[in-house]
Formats: structure tokens, C-alpha cells, sequence
DNA sequence: TAATCTGTGCAATTTAAACTTTACAAACTT
DNA sequence: AAGTTTGTAAAGTTTAAATTGCACAGATTA
């Protein structure tokens, strides 16, 4: 029983892809990311090819400049790249077209950048401890005492937790969380659930 | 050559500690949630006991009622607890003491909702797709067809994806993430860097 | 019952983030 | 050299998020 005219098809196909887009945009505030970043993302995505600036604008209806400064966020993420295109004057950005790629890069550069500002600033609170123990005298307080020491273990597990974090993204990174999460291919033995 | 007097010392430690909590503050933001979630986080763990609205309101200088909306948010995250206090007419709150849990937790939080909402959709999708094929004839552009099998694909990739993640969460729920990433004692032995 | 305490709904305000407009520099074209 | 095109810096505006103040409900005590 079709009921629905070439129109409506294609109307209908816009809307369906307008929607992955917007469930794409949404989710990538998970990153802790705008969502014109994840649109952006998105809308690179369904189009199949890279896109300029301009043409960008034109698909969200935003400003040249905002599309501008979401691509410059979005190549500091890792997850767009500019692609050479001959002939055209303008850059033209293209998108990773693997979602779980783009999670990994995500994930690995928000927290490559924690790890590497805990890891100076543990750096710095140790030599401050090392010179408040060097202040200890017999006459201090005990409870002093006590405080630098809880301090100390404070770094320690600091310490551990961000060791731990690095060593997760690199086995993110390598590809070897693959190993043990793959990827299992959709093409599911049809258990079509219609009753 | 102990330079410090013990005012300077308590006045070091608390500058120290208030480091961490902002640390602890700012890298939350990595999750995408408000730094005042971090900061109370903060605020809790490194107090080491459970503290109420009213003395989370004393020490951030917020309002109690932000204290009320954030402590909820925590709860909805999982990174923070009721805790019962005998003799006592006010709520206490808890916050998870291991670092490595507590991004367990966000991180599960997180994703575990973004699959759910992606499961709908997808659902729908398919419902969708299965209707354009339906009304598909012979008279059909090639090109819609072609689109639409392209949609098709793309809902099987997304699928992929999202099972993915639904699986990737399972690992770190379950623990598993610590037999291939574990989280190494920090008990380092002394490889002092002191030249 | 009245008086106090505690947490939170709700509207109002403040602050920060997202976004735009304008202007201009650099690269390219003619 | 003069004129375009393109991207982005800087400052301004708008929108959304964070935060507050007030008020009140429910629970507790007197």
C-alpha cells in the first residue's frame, strides 16, 4: 500500500537525515562541546563531502565567523581535518566518517590535556611539600605534622589516578580497547522482531 | 635551613589543598558538567567527612539553594550520597572517594544515557525506512532509491556505534577496564629526579 | 498550636557562552 | 596597482546557563 509520492519521499529522507544530524549535535555535549560543533560534525558528515566555510554558513544559517572558529576548535579536537581541494581557493574541511574514531579522539584529547596540567601541577605541590617537611622541627604542632603527611598521600593517589587516566587513553588510542570491546558488525542475522 | 613558621605552614597547606580542589573543579569540565559540580566534589573529598548544605554554603560562599540543585545533580550522576547522621535534623552528603570510580561512574552515567535516547531514535528510523521502501515502484528515481538505501546503511553504522558504546560501558562498569588498564600503585621506589 | 528548621520550587538576576557585525590583513586575480 | 576573495581578530549583542532571593511545605520541637 504506498501512499507516498516522490515529493513526499524525499521530504521525508531530509527530515530522517536532518535527524541524525541533530542526535549527533546532541550527543557530542557529552564531550563537554558546544553543539554547533557536533552539527557541524554532523552535517560534514551526512554530506559525504568536505564543505567550506561558506557553504557551511549556508547549511546552518549561522555566520562565516562562527563557522570559522567551530572548525578551528574542532582541528584542535581531532576530529575535522582541512582537505586540499584543487582549483578552489577556499579550505575545505573534512570529518572523520568513523564514529568510533571520533569518540577516541575526543576522548583522547580532552584528557591528554588533564593529564598533562595535573601532571605539572602535582610537579609543583610536591616541591612545596618536600620544603614544608624540610620545615618541620621538633616543636611543630603534631597535627601539623599530620596534615603534611595526609597531603602527601593526597599526591600519591593523585599521582595514581592520572598515571592511570594516561595509560587509558593510550590503550584507547592504540586501538587495543578494540581487542577487547570490538566493534561487532551490524549486519545482524535478521531476528526481524515483527510479529 | 627551615624558613617557615608554623602560620606559614598551615597557610601552605591550605593553599595546597584549595589547588587541588580547583583542580578537581576544573577537570570535570572534561565531562561536561558545571565546575561547581567539581568543586563541591572537591570540597567533599578533600573535607573527608560528610558535609551538609548549609556548611558547603559556608565554604563556597554560594547560595544553599545552589547547594540543593548541584547536590541533587551529584546524586544523579552517581558521584554522590545521602549519608545518614545520627542526632542530626540535616541532609549529609558523601562523595565516592576513589578518583578512578568516580570517573567510572560519569563516564557511565553519561554514555548510558546517550545510548538510551540513540536506541529510540534508531528504532524509529528503521520504522521510517521501512515505510519509504515500502512505497518504492518501479517508477521510483534511481536516485531515491539510492538515498534511500544510503539512509539504510547509515542507521546499520549508527547501530554499530551505539552498541559499542552500550558494551564500552559495560567494560569500565564492570571493572574489567581495571585487568587490562590497571591502576597502578604509586608507591613508586624513589626514582628521585633530584640531580 | 505555635515556633523553628531544612530543603527546594519558582521567578528574577547575574554571569558566561554562543553568536554576529564590522573591519581588516593576507593571498590571489586581473 | 587596484580590485576580489577568504579567513579571522576584536568588540558588541544575544541567548542560555548559573546563581540568588524569596517563599513556602513538610518535618521537628516545644
Amino acid at each position: 500500500m504506498e501512499s507516498l509520492s516522490n515529493d513526499q519521499l524525499l521530504e521525508e529522507l531530509q527530515s530522517a537525515e536532518d535527524q541524525i544530524t541533530d542526535r549527533i549535535a546532541d550527543n557530542m555535549e557529552t564531550f563537554g562541546v558546544s553543539s554547533t560543533v557536533g552539527r557541524l560534525l554532523g552535517i560534514i558528515y551526512m554530506n559525504r563531502e568536505s564543505m567550506t566555510l561558506d557553504s557551511l554558513a549556508e547549511e546552518t544559517g549561522m555566520s562565516k565567523t562562527r563557522m570559522s572558529q567551530v572548525m578551528r576548535q574542532m582541528l584542535a579536537l581531532n576530529i575535522a581535518e582541512k582537505e586540499f581541494v584543487k582549483g578552489s581557493r577556499k579550505e575545505h574541511y573534512n570529518v572523520e566518517s568513523d564514529y568510533a574514531q571520533t569518540f577516541i579522539s575526543l576522548f583522547t584529547t580532552n584528557w591528554k590535556d588533564v593529564v598533562s596540567r595535573n601532571m605539572t601541577l602535582e610537579r609543583r605541590l610536591r616541591e612545596r611539600v618536600e620544603q614544608m617537611n624540610n620545615a618541620v622541627t621538633d616543636a611543630t604542632p603534631q597535627e601539623i605534622v599530620e596534615r603534611i603527611e595526609t597531603l602527601s598521600n593526597e599526591l600519591d593517589a593523585w599521582q595514581a589516578y592520572y598515571n592511570w587516566i594516561d595509560r587509558l587513553v593510550d590503550f584507547f588510542e592504540s586501538g587495543k580497547i578494540f581487542d577487547h570491546v570490538p566493534i561487532q558488525d551490524s549486519h545482524k542475522e535478521d531476528n526481524h522482531h515483527e510479529k
